[in-house]
DNA sequence: ACTTATTATGTAAGCGCTTACAGCCTCAAT
DNA sequence: ATTGAGGCTGTAAGCGCTTACATAATAAGT
């Protein structure tokens, strides 16, 4: 069933049926009434394959995302998908891993299916050793396709970024902390990305305004699991803390649990912030201070810069940036 | 760039070059080596439209879920990506909603967009008086695509199912809480999928095998917002229940918070079971008993079963069931 | 050396659409 | 009646690839 069965059925050329479909070309309204009837007993749907040779594009996105387990990578693809669906996008997903082979390989198959732009959430490196690798070839892609960058910094031609102000966020958190008169705060976090490096300058900006010296044994990596976490704290030979700044609220539920194994009790001894406030913050007991990222916001811009991009081609701000909100809890006492 | 010059500047024809691409074709060594340093240095990639102008496919898998916030959807989908991908397939995503109308208009986006096979992840009712609407359009798309349902029900030509063993286990807790001498079983849940039918007739199977009539202020629809929960559990008249058993953990969370709340020590006074195993389970205080409903192994057979309808063609068993698993904690004394 | 298999390569016909261009009508203005 | 403008419609040329078929080149058999 083609176009030509169409355009026989209706008594018109392939032209004429074309147009119709398009919508917008001149069409008498009598042929063209008969043409849609026609489409619609037939249940004709134009082969887009064949639309995408002619025209270049079949109206596809594609959005790349490290893990879409994590819960707030799984709300921003959920936002984007419903966004582009609106606006007449479909979505090719790549769930890449954190690794950088991973992610070339997946940003490949997705140029290789020719999408209009590219969204990439969360994770990208900046100023670190990867970052020339990563950068280089979101770069790459960028040359082809607009590419938006969601929660990561990339700079060059064509590639925009929307992120949340975790910087500030991580700042704010603890020097609140600070003024609530914690001094030894301990960070954790369990990533090298952008938004890692954002928040840990936060953190350290926080102690020195404060003239409170970093202590390399306060900034720890660990997994985001939270028994994991809490393992490794209960493991520490003599645990010197009194608050837990953490890069994900999974972790932070981590300390929670290390504070309930050790009698700690919250926030009296032991202050705690967790990040991305996922359900986990409330499932948790104390409920967890933590940092909204305001993921919605962020993304609802980034599509909004998308498709400024790919309609008007008129030049965008290369970036945006939405201030984290901090959802005060039990874990903490400010 | 495209094929024509490719051909020139390796002094071959196009079809030639195409045969390379394929890899599958008789070329000698020589002009193959040709070719190929010529597509390498010129950085040529074919136009996937052309291609499936051509053959028909340009190997894209749609992915239809409801709400890919949902972490054990979003699990799923991870999974399924991973395994496409490896496979050479892409993936389309759809987040439908639960209405059916989302879910419509959703699919088939991705049909027009040719896809070679459809999953539908959860949420398919089957039943009901929604039923038959929701059937209807599935089996329509199965006759255009292969269907793989998982984890939920839909008999037909061309649908396939991979469920886990839902009913089995929703028995299997309530006969437990029963035999420690629970008789007052609350069952909370939030949705009429398949799913949650058959938790529902696992549910009340276990309560008849025991002789204990079905009370129906003891099964209530609640959504899946763990304050929500609580809210309406700590507004209810009379609570009159000693064991709750919820189809998922944000729910059973909420449970534990109105226990919390009013006081009942768990398990003595009110044990808990909650569902799906998320990190939810592990981050509430006392840890949540769940049952694993192994996402990954469903979607692993899934993923076997769709592989195999595409090459082979050969007849495929319907649907494949696979066994929950009741991961035991501390909200139980089973 | 000559025919026959066998392999390697090229030619050309689609795949189903979009769209520039040309042609035909109709209608109003002269 | 004649002409021109403008609105509809049709014709045909791609878009970039795959692949059946034809052809050329090589190897093998006598």
């Amino acid at each position: 069933m083609n176009i030509y069965d169409i355009a026989e059925m209706a008594g018109v050329s392939i032209a004429t049926v074309s147009r119709v479909m398009s919508g917008s070309d001149k069409v008498s309204d009598k042929t063209r009434k008969k043409v849609l009837s026609v489409i619609e007993e037939s249940g004709y749907t134009p082969n887009v394959f064949a639309q995408g040779l002619g025209v270049g594009t079949i109206h596809s996105i594609g959005i790349l995302v490290p893990n879409i387990s994590d819960l707030y990578m799984a709300e921003a693809v959920s936002f984007l998908e419903n966004e582009l669906q609106k606006n007449g996008y479909n979505c090719l997903l790549g769930c890449s891993g954190f690794e950088l082979s991973g992610k070339e390989s997946h940003l490949h198959m997705l140029l290789d299916k020719r999408v209009d732009a590219l969204f990439l959430v969360g994770s990208t490196y900046a100023g670190s050793g990867k970052s020339d690798a990563e950068t280089d070839y979101i770069r790459a892609a960028a040359a082809q396709v607009p590419v938006v960058v969601i929660n990561g910094a990339v700079k060059g031609e064509n590639v925009h970024s929307a992120v949340c102000g975790d910087r500030q966020a991580m700042y704010d958190v603890t020097s609140s902390l600070i003024q609530r008169g914690r001094k030894r705060i301990l960070f954790l976090t369990d990533s090298h990305s952008y938004s890692a490096q954002e928040k840990t300058a936060g953190y350290l900006s926080a102690l020195e305004e404060a003239g409170i010296p970093v202590r390399e044994d306060l900034m720890m990596h660990v997994p985001n699991r939270i028994h994991a976490v809490r393992d490794i704290l209960l493991s520490l030979p003599d645990p010197d803390f009194d608050a837990v700044v953490a890069t994900d609220d999974g972790i932070a539920v981590g300390a929670v649990k290390f504070a309930a194994r050790t009698g700690r009790s919250i926030p009296q001894d032991l202050q705690i912030v967790g990040y991305n406030n996922s359900s986990l913050s409330v499932a948790c007991e104390p409920e967890l201070t933590s940092v909204d990222n305001r993921t919605e916001d962020i993304c609802r811009g980034a599509v909004t810069v998308l498709l400024r991009l790919l309609s008007e081609k008129e030049p965008m701000p290369p970036s945006m940036v939405v201030p984290c909100r901090i959802v005060r809890r039990r874990t903490t006492d400010f």
